[in-house]
DNA sequence: TTGACTTAATTCATATATAAATTATTCATA
DNA sequence: TATGAATAATTTATATATGAATTAAGTCAA
């Protein structure tokens, strides 16, 4: 961990991943679900219902592979896709109660762990930390809109 | 992008890879290669060789995923696998000529792509992100001795 | 109204990601 | 020195990730 590759910004994100995740993962699998199969429970959750391609949006990830996350969950009676009146090409992805209790059941050991993982950094460090990371979103985004 | 879930720690850090990434992964796929061949390949150039285990940590690839990574390097004949001698379970990974070469054409435009994208972020904010990511990692890497 | 174009969801093919289990070895020690 | 614990690489099974291509609908202008 000492030259330009192991410091480089991608590298640097993904081994903070590396780190972090596993700890979320222990909790997840406890449940039976995966990382992704939170994140549609999490983002439903407070949405009630989401077409597809918002909740690829929402939970960053691609519409390909969010089909067969969602096709899982509705596998096990956790959301529900229904059709939307006067637009038949789009669906919409709702949580069922199975879907609600499962994610209470998860959500206080998540928001625990959260709590000790973030006790790691001060409070404005955090702030600097994100303002930087969405300054370099909107920097790169702004490269695109050159082309 | 408003919520607590929008704004955790791996949201946001997921969110920039989502945003990076598919810059560099243009340069890579026309190159035919992929994100994970090009950490290889990226790895094992200033390192002449590597042990799987020693490669898997370096590019952040768990070992069995990493199993198929070089596989397919190999196929290619990018890289090439070495029984240790002394250590008959051991594995020597390292970079063929042809490796080499195509790291080399590569380079140069991944070079120029992250100038660019870094240019985005001031040289401080940069440091003090790695730092305040390097105090999350040892924190949290400090919780798992605790058990 | 039709034909070119855009959208939304999905499928396909290929490459990983992850956890658990295997296969060989090497190590430590009774 | 036999033997159980620890290692290194790999395999297996299941879940994603990614890009290209499809399918089925909406949109819009000639």
């Amino acid at each position: 961990m000492n030259d330009d590759f192991d410091s480089s910004l991608p590298m640097v994100l993904m081994r903070t991943l590396s780190v972090v995740m596993p700890h979320f993962r222990t909790i997840y699998s406890a449940h039976k679900i995966t990382d992704q199969q939170w994140r549609v429970l999490r983002v439903l959750w407070q949405g009630g219902s989401c077409r597809l391609s918002a909740l690829a949006e929402r939970t960053l990830i691609a519409a390909p592979a969010l089909v067969g996350v969602v096709d899982r969950l509705d596998k096990r009676g956790l959301v529900v896709r229904r059709g939307v009146p006067n637009n038949r090409r789009a669906v919409d992805i709702s949580v069922t109660e199975a879907g609600l209790s499962l994610y209470h059941a998860v959500q206080p050991q998540i928001s625990d762990l959260y709590q000790q993982i973030m006790a790691g950094m001060p409070a404005d460090k955090w702030d600097d930390l994100r303002q930087s990371l969405d300054m370099i979103c909107a920097h790169v985004e702004n490269l695109d809109e050159k082309l």
